[in-house]
DNA sequence: ACCTGAACACCGTTCAAGT
DNA sequence: ACCTGAACACCGTTCAAGT
């Protein structure tokens, strides 16, 4: 297990999260890094051990911008905002923000992130045995919502053409009219308030 | 778009399958899949477009073990039941099943089940207004959480080292004792009362 | 301390051809 | 109708060497 340099990892994974926003995941080659960076693919390696771990410390630096610049608020108000800051992320770097799903939460920011959950639910009463729960209830709805969001899987496209090839969909005939939503911002916010009546009970 | 033969697709699947949950998701490659059904690569396009239309068939195929065998209960129960159908999937095929969440619900196998999902909630007493908005909360949350756990987001091993690095992380040091988690069966059900919670109000 | 060149064992996919 | 062979433009990574 060799040491590995420092010096421009950042520098790195800019050019990496680049790379992914302009032309998608799959274009995220350690070849195509090597290039951006204006060096032989070989050189990276000096400073990751291999792809995996060049990915692992990307979604550490995605986590990084996650961290609310107010502490102020109560605690439904910054659990609330680390929710809308998590999906705008999304909406930033959709290409490598679903490997949040695979590999948070590991790396010294994810565990940052984590804490200032902790705390938002503990101000926002929940009990010190729930919490840890109710995070992974609350991040992974989140981070479940925004991956579905910029990959399309709501997309309501689905839906039109579902309803009209008829016979052995009973539930959608019935609820035709309610089926082409399209503001994921109001649907967002009422999972929210409706996940908050989860944390704050009767 | 030449029209695709459909003789052989179960046994493509069934083999695209097999070296999934054998060898992980990377080892799933064109080639390897030919090799397996004892073709060459190129046969397989007079089948499947490309990778990612076979993948697509390859979700819809798991999918399709996703309905219900029992038609009877009330709307919670049958709500439950589909959602611990779906985690049992995932610890069945882990390597394929974090798929769902990128490409769900565009085949007809995914409509079926969102069909059920539908009946489900609306004889659990949703208003029919909130019945889709409400699929997408339930159904994103399962998916993230199945996908989390298998893929080891959870692991209780980040939580011990975190809490060690003492410094800054105040919210971990006064849970202590609660963070070791690692009852997943208790957790998601305790998730999913709290979900029943918010489709049936007060 | 940092980087390169050549090589190995892979990919997905196109095109033209074969029965 | 179904399949093959050869080829193209890629991958991640190892190893030995160069300044």
């Amino acid at each position: 297990m060799r040491k590995l340099k420092t010096s421009r990892q950042p520098e790195i994974l800019d050019a990496a999260l680049a790379i992914a926003d302009e032309r998608g995941l799959d274009a995220l080659s350690m070849r195509a890094v090597a290039e951006r960076v204006g060096v032989t693919p070989m050189a990276l390696y000096g400073y990751f051990r291999n792809k995996d771990e060049l990915l692992d410390a990307l979604v550490g630096r995605l986590l990084t911008g996650l961290t609310p610049s107010e502490e102020a608020g109560t605690g439904q108000e910054r659990l609330s905002e680390i929710a809308w800051a998590t999906r705008r992320l999304a909406r930033e770097h959709p290409a490598v923000f679903p490997l949040l799903l695979f590999r948070a939460s590991v790396t010294s920011d994810g565990v940052r992130v984590v804490d200032l959950i902790y705390q938002a639910l503990l101000d926002a009463g929940v009990p010190e045995a729930d919490v840890p729960r109710i995070e992974r209830l609350v991040s992974t709805f989140v981070l479940g919502f925004a991956i579905s969001e910029v990959n399309g899987r709501f997309s309501s496209a689905s839906d039109e053409s579902r309803t009209r090839r008829g016979a052995d969909l009973p539930a959608h005939r019935r609820l035709v009219g309610h089926l082409a939503a399209d503001d994921w911002d109001a649907e967002f916010a009422a999972d929210l308030a409706d996940l908050m009546r989860i944390i704050r009970p009767v």
